[in-house]
DNA sequence: CGAAGGGCATTTGGATCCAATAAAGAAAAG
DNA sequence: CTTTTCTTTATTGGATCCAAATGCCCTTCG
């Protein structure tokens, strides 16, 4: 087994993940928001690229809940309304808690100890600026983490692929001042749980973390 | 609103689709086993397209996690191990046990009837003939009704994309003779739990239910 | 006889071309 | 002036063509 296989890191970035990701960027940054029509030509121009791997991005995310399909009309980037937000957020209530306590039980030292970075490093930006997208950022990361601990591929993937879409939603309601504070405590105190090994204190703790975020829903989306 | 869309029901259905449902009833046939190589000529040839829409099926069926695409090599029947299908049982026990108690509460007096029938009819056939086919289709179809009744789309969705790939698992270890007795006792005492409206007997019935199901598997399975 | 290197075949990824369809707009009739 | 129908246009779906990459086999050299 002592082949070099040449760094195959350089293996020249496929263009449908280049469009999938980039157009995913946009959607989540709210550029296209909501009900923003996405036709294949006029991404194909904008990213310089054919109609095929265009195509074949948009399908993926559309598969992945981002936009919509209208058969032979167009795609438009999927409105979610309070009540599907609301769903999502009991569904990964459900996924992420048992997550928490899988991860309290099987999580390493290494991993506790990048919990703690995360969480120290949230800490800091909400103190001096306040940048979402910096702590939207590191939110996911710490969320990942958690999952990635629970050692259950299954649990992960299923969770990830609701926390991606519930970012679409939220990424601007759930980091106003007033909940921060909660936010960074109920992190500290999940760290905390996830150290000790504790895995109802764990499983209880993100329970109530995605409620309380589930709940600020409320009070900012309309519909 | 006085138009009459003239049965859009005829509106031919897309090549693309037929090729996923195609190859997907073939995968969960067990036609094409685990590590079947699927090249996208080969199946160009035999359903009489072209390469493109293969390829998009070919996507679609790898993002829903029954094949796994080799960057450059081909695409495979995707195998799992024993630990992936103890995973995803257990995944499923959280999903489902919630849709069923959530079931319980919300489900019409239709539903109910409907999964009645559901269960006379596989009571039938496995008192007859015991066909394993239409045994798997009317559980999974019971399964579904379940989850449809929860009211919660992002649950059903969830748990539905679980159990496709379960299906490819479990087919032919599910109803063996020995074990057909306690998933028919299982799917009455939860139809009468749903009935009744009683959230904490529906989901513990599932939960039981899912993990009776997921430790036949042990035996059955030897990786 | 063995190992290494290069060429060839297989197979996917991307571009372009053509067909089908649905919506919108224009024109004609009542 | 309104309504209906026909035509045009915008946009996706499918087919074909070309390029790139990977693995294998054969040849050649040590």
């Amino acid at each position: 087994m002592g082949n070099a296989p040449k760094e195959r890191r350089t293996a020249k970035e496929r263009t449908v993940d280049r469009v999938y990701a980039e157009v995913r960027e946009q959607i989540l940054a709210g550029t296209w928001g909501p009900e923003s029509r996405l036709t294949e030509e006029m991404l194909a121009e904008r990213y310089n690229v054919s109609r095929t791997p265009v195509r074949a991005a948009l399908h993926k995310l559309a598969s992945d809940g981002f936009i919509e399909m209208i058969p032979r009309a167009g795609a438009v980037v999927r409105a979610r309304t309070l009540a599907e937000a609301i769903e999502i957020y009991d569904v990964r209530s459900l996924l992420e808690s048992e997550a928490a306590g899988l991860a309290a039980r099987r999580r390493s030292e290494e991993e506790v100890a990048t919990l703690y970075k995360i969480a120290d490093e949230m800490e800091a930006i909400a103190e001096k600026s306040g940048q979402v997208p910096a702590l939207s950022q590191l939110n996911q990361e710490l969320h990942h983490l958690i999952l990635r601990a629970s050692r259950n591929r299954t649990l992960e993937e299923s969770a990830l692929r609701l926390i991606d879409i519930g970012f679409v939603i939220n990424t601007y309601t759930n980091f106003r001042r007033t909940d921060m504070a909660r936010t960074l405590a109920d992190h500290r105190a999940l760290i905390q749980a996830i150290e000790a090994q504790d895995e109802i204190w764990a499983s209880s703790v993100m329970r109530a973390h995605i409620a309380t975020t589930r709940n600020a829903l409320k009070s900012t989306m309309r519909p």
